[in-house]
DNA sequence: CCCATCACTTAGAATAACGACG
DNA sequence: CGTCGTTATTCTAAGTGATGGG
């Protein structure tokens, strides 16, 4: 897998130095002595054990031994008071529910005029109370008065140009496709929702999710067609026919043919095992050795059947393409309070071998076809409930309003529980996200002090103080992920900070003519490798120091702490504040402080747009998001470096021929001569223009050889600040979110502002 | 408290669609 | 008008964190 991947050490190491260089102005104290002996207890007692990895068990040990000492502590308290809050809050939720019964929910309808729904005409007196902004508040008001006056919204911004063009041309397909589809009824009208507003409305308080919902069923995945006579499996050089269950297994095993997975052990291991179940008693006693197995001629088929299928003729595909989007306008929308949102995975997943990410101890394992059997529905009771399959039933029918997804089954592999849920562009999405980014905000106000409390708390005589606060630090300064604890045996082995290893992390009084130098080298989500020399501050490497000594290198770092006593902690020090919003918060911060750096006001477009490219690299790097390099990369590197050289000989061409032209010129002191300078001029210009775009691109290429700057862009970055830089520039929002990227922002393309900020 | 369960966000790879170019 | 390379979309795995029952 991808495990080696770059290294980035400089620019996340050195992120936040600034805030954090008041190096040691205190002397360390040595409350090591107290420590030790706790750790000495702690030790003893583990390694008593013949066994001693359990590590889990250890903390156990700990907690308990940490819960006896300080039982008077705080903790209690805190415990009484949320749970008195909890009361209260219920209680006023209760009362809270909406005062506007369904304001929400019915206007829609009778507010459209040829077919345009015109949001002018709405009740905007409603206006969403949000919980944690005031500011937003006010001037989202503002901007709605200001929209009164405008029916059709003409261009008062720039943006809306962008959004209007792009909108009307799949609104117009869309319109036919819904009437088909779950459109239809309510009055029967055409498609209301020209662009709905919903960040302009007020939320559920009452914590359920909706009110209506309505939609069709996911699609199942088709049904097993068996290989044609001629193309067979071989067992041990002689043809075998296989009976259909066992066959259709055989046949996932044959398309992984030529990926690497199909050599891991594991993974043939696992598959065989699981094929095997679907054999008969005949096929299980005669097919025992998965080496003697030839899938060959079952590949091939598969390979020539894709082939066919790129090589088909223009009707052909045109065909697949309707009948896919008609299925899409059937199933791939539901009904949401009155709005008709796109449903974001209405296809179930088909059956197949699993493919974990990363050393994955059940990669190879059959993944089960699921069947309507499995489904729960999720649908109001008024609403009209999807069908199952003929000669079928869902093996349950919820109306569950404080959930958002439509169905859900239970997965066989990790017996995990999958959903169906609506598209990013959804208001229920939108919503949630919005939200979250406005968590980072608040954080933004606090972070100071919280960050002085932890470095405060990097001194405390309690050892789960220290390695709350130590970990805390890494969590803001590192953009590192909480690290739930995993079950062993069940995923790969990955850790995020709570849960890093003494194996992850090696520490250099000096390195490289840097002090205190801490080298974390671990697999993180998605078995990423996490790689990062940092320097850090005396105290916290002493800390680690201390938190390393007499462990073996499968013990736990933070050996008393996990992500609930940190997110509990965190609770306290800012409400709605958890491990993650640290990584939100950052990335955030960091691409408008990047932005504002990089950009040159003189710049031109591209040149901009390449600023943006490396502010998001950068957070892209703090985050450590990163990609395998593209398999053509080189090439393509090569290719664009080609058309550089070829534009740089037509520029010195043209510089010849401007020259040239020049002296022309003096010398005729024609109009004729004249004219032909300047347009030698222009080319001249041009051609370096062009030049410099390409040079820009490579540049921007090069750097983003393996990193991946969608994720962050993606689920990191508040659009707002991309936005607000747009306009700012006046740089087309086009050129940094595409299509569905727009869509899924567009409450922060409607109302960010080019002044605002993060 | 502690663990399992549930809901939901975040993630990179695979695949499909698009569009520039010969 | 096909081919090739790039970009967008789809897919689903793998995280986080809340909750509730024992």
């Amino acid at each position: 897998m991808t495990g080696d991947h770059g290294h980035h050490q400089v620019e996340s190491g050195s992120r936040l130095n600034d805030s954090h260089k008041h190096k040691d102005k205190h002397k360390d104290k040595e409350h090591r002595h107290k420590d030790h002996k706790k750790d000495k207890e702690r030790e003893k007692s583990k390694y008593t054990n013949s066994e001693h990895r359990d590590s889990s068990e250890k903390k156990h040990k700990d907690r308990e031994k940490e819960r006896a000492k300080h039982r008077e502590d705080s903790s209690e308290r805190h415990k009484e008071k949320k749970r008195e809050e909890k009361l209260k809050s219920h209680s006023s939720n209760g009362k809270h529910k909406r005062e506007k019964e369904n304001g929400y929910v019915s206007y829609i309808k009778t507010e459209e005029d040829n077919g345009y729904y015109n949001p002018t005409k709405q009740e905007k007196t409603v206006k969403r109370e949000r919980d944690d902004d005031e500011s937003e508040y006010k001037s989202k008001k503002i901007k709605v008065e200001k929209e009164h006056k405008v029916k059709k919204r003409k261009q008062e911004e720039d943006y809306d140009d962008y959004e209007e063009e792009e909108d009307v041309k799949p609104k117009k397909k869309s319109k036919e496709k819904k009437e088909d589809a779950a459109g239809g009824k309510k009055k029967g009208k055409k498609e209301p929702e020209e662009k709905w507003k919903w960040w302009e409305e007020e939320r559920y308080t009452d914590g359920s999710k909706w009110r209506f919902l309505e939609h069709k069923g996911p699609v199942f995945a088709p049904p097993y067609e068996r290989l044609p006579e001629n193309v067979r499996f071989y067992y041990d050089g002689k043809p075998m026919k296989l009976t259909e269950q066992a066959e259709e297994v055989a046949t996932f095993f044959a398309k992984m043919l030529d990926h690497e997975y199909t050599t891991k052990d594991i993974f043939r291991k696992n598959f065989f095992k699981d094929w095997r179940k679907e054999m008969t008693f005949e096929e299980k006693s005669r097919i025992t050795d998965l080496n003697k197995c030839n899938f060959v001629e079952m590949s091939e088929y598969f390979k020539v059947q894709s082939e066919n299928r790129k090589q088909m003729t223009k009707e052909g595909k045109q065909k697949i393409k309707e009948e896919n989007e008609r299925l899409v306008g059937e199933y791939g929308y539901c009904l949401m309070d009155n709005h008709k949102e796109r449903i974001g995975n209405f296809r179930i997943e088909p059956p197949g071998l699993f493919r974990g990410r990363g050393d994955h101890p059940k990669m190879g394992m059959l993944k089960r076809r699921i069947r309507p059997e499995d489904i729960i529905i999720n649908c109001s009771k008024d609403s009209k409930h999807p069908k199952p399959p003929p000669g079928s039933r869902w093996k349950e029918v919820r109306h569950d309003n404080k959930v958002t997804w439509l169905a859900s089954w239970t997965e066989n592999i990790q017996g995990s529980i999958k959903y169906i849920m609506l598209n990013p562009s959804s208001r229920i999405k939108g919503e949630k996200d919005w939200q979250k980014y406005e968590t980072a905000r608040r954080l933004k106000k606090c972070v100071e002090k919280i960050r002085a409390q932890y470095r405060d708390d990097w001194k405390s005589k309690e050892m789960r103080i220290r390695q709350r606060a130590v970990a805390l630090y890494f969590i803001d300064k590192l953009a590192l992920r909480a690290g739930n604890e995993k079950e062993e045996g069940e995923s790969a082995d990955t850790v995020g900070c709570c849960s890093l290893r003494v194996e992850h992390i090696s520490l250099h009084p000096e390195m490289d003519g840097q002090e205190f130098v801490v080298e974390l080298d671990f697999l993180g989500k998605d078995s990423i490798r996490y790689y990062n020399k940092i320097p850090v501050e005396k105290r916290v490497f002493k800390n680690l120091q201390l938190f390393l000594e007499n462990k073996q290198p499968e013990d736990d770092v933070f050996d008393r702490l996990n992500t609930s006593i940190l997110n509990k902690h965190l609770q306290e020090l800012m409400d709605g504040l958890t491990a993650k919003v640290f990584r939100t918060y950052n990335a955030s911060i960091t691409l408008q402080q990047q932005l504002s750096q990089l950009t040159t006001p003189e710049d031109n477009v591209p040149a901009k747009i390449l600023s943006y490219n490396r502010a998001n690299r950068a957070v892209a790097i703090l985050c450590n998001h990163q990609r395998a390099p593209p398999k053509t990369f080189e090439k393509s590197m090569q290719n664009l470096q080609a058309k550089i050289d070829a534009k740089k000989d037509q520029l010195s061409a043209a510089k010849k021929e401007l020259k040239s032209a020049k002296a022309d010129a003096k010398a005729m002191h024609d109009e004729k001569s004249k004219k032909a300078v300047e347009t030698k001029k222009k080319a001249v210009q041009r051609l370096s223009e062009q030049l410099m775009k390409l040079e820009v691109q490579a540049t921007d290429r090069e750097e983003n050889k393996q990193i991946a700057l969608g994720t962050s862009k993606l689920n990191y970055l508040d659009p707002r600040i991309s936005v607000a830089w747009c306009k700012k520039w006046e740089i087309p929002i086009e050129k940094i979110y595409n299509k569905t990227q727009r869509e899924k922002f567009a409450w922060a393309i409607d109302m960010a502002d080019k002044d605002y900020e993060f």
